[in-house]
DNA sequence: AAAAATTTTTAGATTAACTTAAAAATATGT
DNA sequence: ACATATTTTTAAGTTAATCTAAAAATTTTT
């Protein structure tokens, strides 16, 4: 049986929606995800459900079978590896290679990913800080938090990004808060829940609300 | 206006026909090289000429115009430099990669091609000796015969290969003859068109005619 | 518990890419 | 030149993936 290139992306989009929501992804969550109509979903849902790919019943929304899991979770895998390709080996900047990655993503071959893994040296995370889950589907768990749910005092390396657009991580650079950068909450202030931070230990900086509900600090 | 996996593959058909026979790409050509029926050419045959990517005149083949030649040469640009890439940084053997290289030609972004040539240190020909064209779309040309056409006493470095199947490239590696080995033919048998040559001024092997007619030779 | 709002499904169409079978055009052999 | 063979095109139909509009089911509000 194979599995075309947008039913790949249909169980993608399933199981991240269902990885935020904790319950079945619903047809209008599937839609949006896809930009397509909740009429070609559930088209696509009842293909998907044939294949036993996900479990579907009639208006109440679909969960991925173990096969389905697999596929998606590997497709996570290869965009993750491909991106780490992307910026280690050809110096592309980090808010450059979603794009190419959700190309790249598709490429079907048992022994390429294997190949490009090691070449890269095992990455755990990707290059905006994403666990990249191994050959088995299993993602590392690392203690992380918002730097908005920090308190006066504490202090982390940053991580991740849980906005991933270009505008935001161009920000980042610009602000050189790169990964690995760490952070300390020095003044919290309630008025526009901003804050201000030592960086490295060097510089303060003063980051508004949105950016501190969007960066990632490792905690402990 | 974009161009489909499928529009890109007859594009790279004709413009590889076309090349072999020097006119214009006969429907049943095209039909046999992309493994589809005659009647399905001619229907794709009809949308490329609206797009204006080849010239079309019914019962009389086609011909890639500026705009289609353009899209053949830059996708075998890709593909080459793809399977150098697979070759050189991840290790695959040269009768691996055609497979995967005819996935990842699809992949588009102006500058990943860009940056794999310029990270592959500027390749001017892939694993099988074959040239890799620019961003123009120039093919490099190299002064070279088939070993078959090589008189007693000539020799000259293996530069590539008219057979790209797995038979032909494990069989050559078996032999160790790979690019860069020297071949000096030492005898011709009418017999069986076969060749006694030294490899590498070092040891002495017989060919058959088979395997000189598909083996090039750098000539001069 | 009805009414209203929202979500989801069904029905009917479209487009790209393909197929088989038959018709038309071109090429070949005597 | 004409019959035969080959190639190419047309006609008609299929499948995947999409759409819009309308109907049905579910959820929320009153
Ligand atoms: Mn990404
Ligand atoms: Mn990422
Ligand atoms: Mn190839
Ligand atoms: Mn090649």
């Amino acid at each position: 049986m194979d599995i075309s290139h947008t039913e790949e992306n249909y169980l993608k989009a399933i199981f991240k929606i269902s990885e935020r929501n904790g319950k079945p992804a619903s047809t209008n969550a599937i839609s949006n995800e896809m930009n397509t109509t909740a009429a070609s979903v559930t088209d696509m849902v009842k293909r998907l459900s044939d294949k036993t790919l996900i479990h579907y019943e009639r208006y109440r929304g679909v969960t991925l079978t173990g096969q389905g899991e697999q596929i998606a979770t590997h497709l996570i895998r290869k965009h993750r590896l491909w991106e780490v390709f992307l910026v280690d080996k050809l110096h592309f900047s980090w808010d450059e290679v979603h794009e190419i990655a959700e190309q790249l993503e598709h490429i079907k071959s048992k022994r390429l990913v294997e190949r490009l893994d090691e070449y890269l040296g095992f990455p755990k995370f990707d290059p905006h800080g994403d666990p990249i889950p191994d050959a088995d589907g299993n993602f590392t768990i690392r203690k992380q938090a918002l730097l908005s749910e920090l308190k006066t005092g504490e202090q982390g390396p940053v991580v991740g990004v849980h906005d991933h657009t270009t505008a935001f991580l161009q920000y980042l650079d610009r602000m050189e808060l790169v990964l690995g950068t760490t952070v300390k909450v020095l003044e919290y202030f309630e008025y526009d829940e901003s804050m201000r931070v030592l960086i490295n230990n060097e510089r303060e900086q003063l980051l508004s609300k949105k950016v501190c509900q969007n960066l990632f600090v490792q905690k402990q």
